[in-house]
DNA sequence: AGAATAGAGAACGAATGGAGAACAGGCAAC
DNA sequence: GTTGCCTGTTCTCCATTCGTTCTCTATTCT
């Protein structure tokens, strides 16, 4: 969206305020006159400014035709849901914040955000501390980084294979060992799509 | 990025206020009258110092044109500048693109955006890949990571270390070998603050 | 002295904001 | 119907402001 001029802000101001007030937007007239301009001509350029930055509806040659384009409410992130540490359930933040996060890292996919507490997964490069993008799904593929749930009470981020009859949670910290599980006890909560550090 | 004399940061001071307080940024005359100067020309010379400093954005020939770069950053992201890998000069693609990064992890400070490319910095959790987010900066903190254009020819993303006289660049990787240079050989270029990962 | 920094002022071209005439389509009153 | 009137659109023309470029000068620091 280009840089409006300072008439063509003058003027869009006026619009977004007239809508609060009236059904109706004005006329071209009676904008002319609430802007202290005598030629609608003039006005009109102004408009098309409005309509070329998307911010106003044209409706051809109707009268009282300017409708503002409904401004698509600002995104507002994905939800930043809690911590996860391995052996234990996601401890959620009382009242869910959002986060800011480029398209190019979630491809339009439904996420939500966790931050990871502890290194079970540092030789990942994921630290404590980090914060990780969660697909919302409840199927993986193997290989794949799931936030899974044990046995109904702890949630952990680890890589996931999953064979016949069997599922293996990976850890990727020497120190620490994979576990194998019943299928029904391990539910898929979401898989690893991006990961964010703050170095600050 | 050079210093800048005391009037250029007198006009970035003043630019930054007006930021706050206006939607639009000033004419050249406007900002003459602040500052108390009676030609435009002079004070253009200085605006040309900041573009060139990369404080502030030149659109060309535009009324009001001159924003500042961290306002651009906060509306279009910020820019991915290239690849760095150890080893060889920042790789820099054709034409900037921009990324969104949420500000959480950018604190308002002026940041580009580099992919990194080696596995120098593996046991910080820095992987072959990871998109990390600069600071322009042309001074460090003891223990910051930063991008360090060493002799002139090749950019790193190593951690420093700055003793009288000796500057160390550590890697994080067990098969290789921190190096140490003469002040003058190694000029930082940004300090690592946010870093970014897709598991797409 | 030489370089870096700072400023004045003229001059040019481009962006902006505006005026007004002319045309076209819809609407209501006749 | 058709006759005006209101309104949106298009067009040309104009004035001012503003960004830029240029040359010339003054001050300060090394």
């Amino acid at each position: 969206m280009e840089n409006l001029t300072r008439r063509q802000q003058e003027i869009y101001d006026y619009l977004v305020e007239n809508a609060k007030l009236f059904d109706h937007p004005p006329t071209h007239d009676e904008l002319c006159r609430a802007l202290g301009l005598t030629s609608r001509g003039s006005l009109h350029k102004h408009i098309q400014a409005l309509v070329q930055a998307g911010l106003v509806e044209p409706l051809d040659r109707s009268r009282r035709g300017i409708r503002l384009v409904e401004q698509r409410d600002r995104e507002q992130g994905i939800p930043f849901l809690g911590t996860i540490a391995a052996g234990r359930p996601i401890e959620a933040v009382p009242q869910p914040e959002y986060m800011q996060v480029p398209d190019e890292l979630l491809g339009g996919k439904s996420c939500y955000v966790l931050k990871v507490r502890g290194d079970s997964m540092i030789e990942e490069g994921i630290l404590d501390g980090d914060f990780v993008v969660i697909e919302r799904r409840d199927s993986a593929d193997n290989r794949d980084i799931v936030v899974a749930l044990v046995n109904n009470e702890e949630a952990t981020l680890k890589r996931i294979e999953q064979k016949p009859g069997q599922v293996i949670l990976h850890p990727a910290n020497a120190g620490m060992q994979s576990m194998s599980y019943a299928p029904h006890q391990v539910q898929i909560q979401g898989v690893l799509r991006a990961l964010l550090r703050s170095y600050r």
